[in-house]
DNA sequence: TTTGAAACATAGCGTAG
DNA sequence: CTACGCTATGTTTCAAA
């Protein structure tokens, strides 16, 4: 789907605030609540917008520990395999196939080290898997998943 | 701030619908629509929820470019050095300090891979910087931010 | 927790580009 | 024909009892 500077905006407005009302919505892009409304409803048809949510505090929900693991696999591992294995672990927050030396990364949260080190041995259990590569978080420095968009 | 069961559940309701109703809300936690409101306010003034968003497709928002990059600085660099120099950039989406060879891990956002090698140089000017490591996604196969509770 | 007023969401309809 | 604004109605919020 094609997005104009008005959807940009909207967007915009609601990555700052995803609670914004329609009509303050449509104070800041210049049109009416019901022409913000059917803009919304249209980007959550098509999938640009995928969902509302809340940002949480990761540590006082009690994800308190944090870390990247890179993983390294069989030559003959196809990211779907990859996918599998990660997707039942809802401690894996993303997972993606990188270039470089490493096949994937992923990024975990878990409630202490010790769970960060369950998860990461479950992972290494899988048969595609040649070794893994762990960072753990010591300060998280900066957080704004996906805040602003591109200029 | 200590969370009792039913915020936990509240907040578990909220990052699945950012949008839920309080009544909705209620519903599912076996609370009134304003006892819910009294408590989502608690949970908004003590930090624990941080904000309000949408879930975006980065890639039809106009971020096509994801990547991570280790960065490696010189011994006597603090963590708020490396937040100030990061922070002035949208593209870092998030900065971490991590254990193991890195000193940090950046997590970016850009619009084409010759944008993301941009925000690489600029980082990598930074004159406490010695050298960085780029793992640029080919596929983002899994992607929930921030999507659960632990158990 | 209930209540009532104000704010909001949202569908219908007419209009302009 | 698509996208807008306006208006009317049902829902939700929210503060006070």
């Amino acid at each position: 789907m094609q997005l104009d500077q008005l959807d940009r905006s909207i967007i915009g407005v609601l990555l700052e605030d995803g609670r914004a009302t329609f009509a303050q919505i449509g104070d800041r892009v210049g049109l009416s609540a019901p022409a913000v409304k059917r803009r919304v409803d249209r980007l959550v048809a098509s999938g640009a917008i995928t969902g509302f949510t809340v940002r949480v505090d990761p540590a006082v929900v009690g994800w308190s520990t944090e870390g990247y693991v890179e993983i390294y696999c069989r030559g003959s591992t196809s990211p779907d395999q990859i996918l599998a294995a990660v997707e039942r672990l809802p401690e894996v927050v993303s997972a993606s196939t990188v270039t470089g030396e490493a096949d994937a990364i992923l990024h975990i949260l878990a409630s202490d080290v010790r769970h960060f080190e369950q998860v990461v041995e479950r992972i290494a259990r899988e048969d595609f898997m040649v070794r893994t590569k762990s960072e753990l978080v010591m300060s998280p420095l900066l957080r704004r998943e996906q805040g602003s968009l591109p200029s």
